[in-house]
RNA sequence: GCGGUGGUAGCUCAGCCGGAUAGAGCAACGGUUUUCUAAACCGUCGGUCGCGGGUUCGAGUCCCGCCCACCGCGCCA
């Protein structure tokens, strides 16, 4: 019998199995298997409880049945046992953790097994999304790392994934852009720094028009000049785009993120007649005080706060460009899923925005995907408040990468002076960079986060630097081994696992098919970071017990073997992440 | 006013559909290295899970009320 990947999900089907063998109620009965504290095993079942509950019967005489209804396979990979009120509790036996460890002993095989969960299907991602002609800031920093975890978890577990960086392109702002770019703009600072300089020119532009002056309406005819497809304003619009993308794009190699599509607001123009028809159409869209709004009278709040979709000058704002992007991600990348990753207080539009499509697609009888509004919570300085800089200005994502890997240059060049610099250097790179993914990650992205750059440059501690260092110290072994960590040859020369310190990392080992189910079906990525911690930290115990290159050849196979499956989870898992590994720091 | 998110150890946070004696890290205190990276490991101390009711075999978790913080609520995105 082939082992299967998750251990959790095999049990809570042979017990569902057992459960009719054993003349329960199969239909009634879910087995609810769950990773256990390991003082009392490492899977429990719950499921009897409810069950009993539900029929008045004695949950540890259902429990007992069902016990003695699993097959000779299970007793001969776990010990099973009874305990409290009728919890069942699953423990595995070195061998059966040893031919866990055995079968999933590379890349590929983590990905096969993890690949069931999406397979075939398409999820569009959409994540980051700044604003073209502006600098990305500390506040376009969550959803850039969150939204790639997410894509790389989609993809691992199956997912066809297209990522879309929905730009800011399109707007007001671009009229007193136009309008001080051709008053002041600066040749040799626009070839410098370009997106420094349109920003300096928006605002030129905008502090020039204030509400009421006859610059204003300039700047609106220059709008409208760029609307109605004005070659010099064309022209200068898709300038601004690109030198915008190609700075982000520094921003994104430095984050691993490369996009598919870069569909913005613009892309969708010519999309919003047929939303306008559609809801109209359907009547899901009424006329209230000049504009094309949708209620939700089922709603407690959405019957009487409206969602706008057109406004009462006749032109489309977000929810407008929104719909029509649900509906092209439906139509042309033909999704099953769509997420969007935008921070907490956009929760109210993206609600109205998942009711409204879910009413018009089934009014129009069109297929629909899943829809997921990622939210997170802000990111804050250490007195709680908005993070900026000591001279309250709004702190440039550049300068904060820029700080991350200074900073970890000082502390790598502090511990290990005898290094290259240029090996200090990349090492830098990899912990700076990973150090505020990580402590971006590692949190439940609902709540704020407060950041500290001593915190996530920490050894100590759920930070990038303690799980780099982790994979750090397992490479070191395998170069004093001179074996390369991904041949398992000497695997079969491997003895049954012993001590208390291997047993519990490979117990831990066994379980991250469930950290990725975890953070993949509820899309938060720190069950994922909690996991990898947990590792690291079984691993350092077991790094401190257990002398890995002794001579006994069965002990040093089993050894090496635990250290690789290791090396493989974590760096693996930290991939998924989005952060580089080391081979040293 | 309506709604969203949060309130768990001195600090920063986990706690997955209700499950066993609520867990980590930091800080504090005490240990461990002739050793594969001590950037490590082990231990001790530390709790009225915001407050009050309720539901039940069982509540940090679910329901009701209240308090506090942040955020959103008609033509910005």
């Amino acid at each position: 019998m082939p082992v299967p990947f998750n251990l959790a999900v095999e049990l809570d089907s042979v017990l569902k199995s057992a459960a009719a063998a054993a003349g329960l109620d199969a239909a009634g009965f879910a087995p609810e298997v769950r990773v256990a504290d390991p003082k009392h095993g490492d899977f429990q079942a719950n499921g009897v409880l409810s069950y009993a509950k539900s029929r008045k019967e004695n949950p540890r005489a259902v429990a007992e049945k069902l016990v003695a209804a699993l097959p000779e396979t299970v007793r001969a990979q776990c010990d099973v046992a009874i305990a409290g009120p009728g919890f069942i509790n699953f423990t595995l036996k070195p061998a059966a953790l040893l031919a866990w460890l055995r079968t999933f002993s590379n890349r590929e095989a983590l990905t096969t097994g993890a690949g069931a969960a999406h397979a075939g299907q398409t999820w569009v991602i959409d994540y980051s999304s700044p604003n073209t002609a502006k600098q990305m800031h500390v506040g376009h920093l969550r959803s850039a790392v969150i939204g790639e975890a997410i894509c790389r978890l989609l993809a691992f577990t199956g997912a066809r994934v297209i990522r879309d960086n929905h730009l800011g392109d399109w707007g007001t702002q671009f009229g007193k852009l136009i309008y001080g770019f051709k008053r002041w703009a600066d040749p040799a600072a626009l070839a410098a720094d370009p997106i420094a300089e349109l920003e300096r020119l928006y605002k030129l532009g905008n502090n020039a028009t204030p509400d009421g002056s006859p610059e204003l309406d300039e700047a609106r005819r220059e709008l409208v000049a760029l609307q109605n497809g004005d070659p010099e304003n064309v022209a200068l619009w898709q300038k601004f785009s690109e030198v915008s993308l190609a700075a982000f794009q520094q921003i994104y190699d430095r984050l691993g993120i490369r996009f598919d599509h870069n569909l913005g607001e613009s892309f969708y123009n010519d999309k919003v007649e047929r939303v306008y028809r559609e809801l109209t159409d359907t009547g899901l869209a009424v006329e209230s005080e000049g504009a094309l709004v949708v209620f939700h009278p089922e709603h407690p709040r959405f019957k009487s706060q409206p969602f706008l979709v057109r406004k009462g000058d006749g032109a489309s704002n977000y929810a407008t460009t929104d719909l029509a992007t649900a509906l092209y991600r439906t139509e042309h990348f033909n999704a099953d899923g769509i997420v969007v990753v935008t921070d907490f207080r956009q929760s109210d539009h993206f609600e109205q925005l998942i009711l409204t499509v879910k009413k018009w697609f089934a009014a129009k009888n069109y297929r629909l995907p899943e829809f997921h509004h990622v939210t997170f919570g802000a990111v804050t300085g250490e007195d709680g408040k908005a993070l900026k800089t000591r001279s309250g200005d709004v702190i440039k994502l550049k300068d904060l990468l820029d700080e991350a890997e200074e900073r970890a240059f000082a502390i790598v060049t502090e511990k290990n002076p005898e290094l290259p610099e240029n090996e200090r250097r990349d090492i830098a790179r990899a912990v700076g960079i990973g150090a505020v993914q990580y402590a971006d990650l590692s949190q439940n992205r609902s709540s704020n986060y407060v950041f500290s750059w001593d915190k996530m440059l920490a050894l100590d501690g759920n930070t990038a630097p303690y799980l780099l260092y982790a994979v750090a110290r397992i490479h070191s072994i395998f170069r004093k081994a001179g074996v390369n960590p991904a041949d398992t040859s000497a695997d079969a020369q491997a003895a049954a696992l012993e001590t208390a310190a291997e047993i519990a990392l490979a117990r831990k080992l066994v379980k991250f098919p469930d950290a990725i189910r975890l953070a993949t079906e509820s899309l938060r990525p720190h069950f994922l970071c909690l996991y990898l911690f947990e590792l690291a930290g079984d691993y350092s115990s077991f790094n401190n017990a257990d002398k890995v290159l002794v001579d006994d050849p069965a002990i040093r196979a089993r050894r090496l073997l635990l250290c690789a499956r290791t090396l493989l989870v974590l760096e693996t898992g930290l991939t998924l992440l989005g952060l580089r590994t080391l081979t040293r720091m």
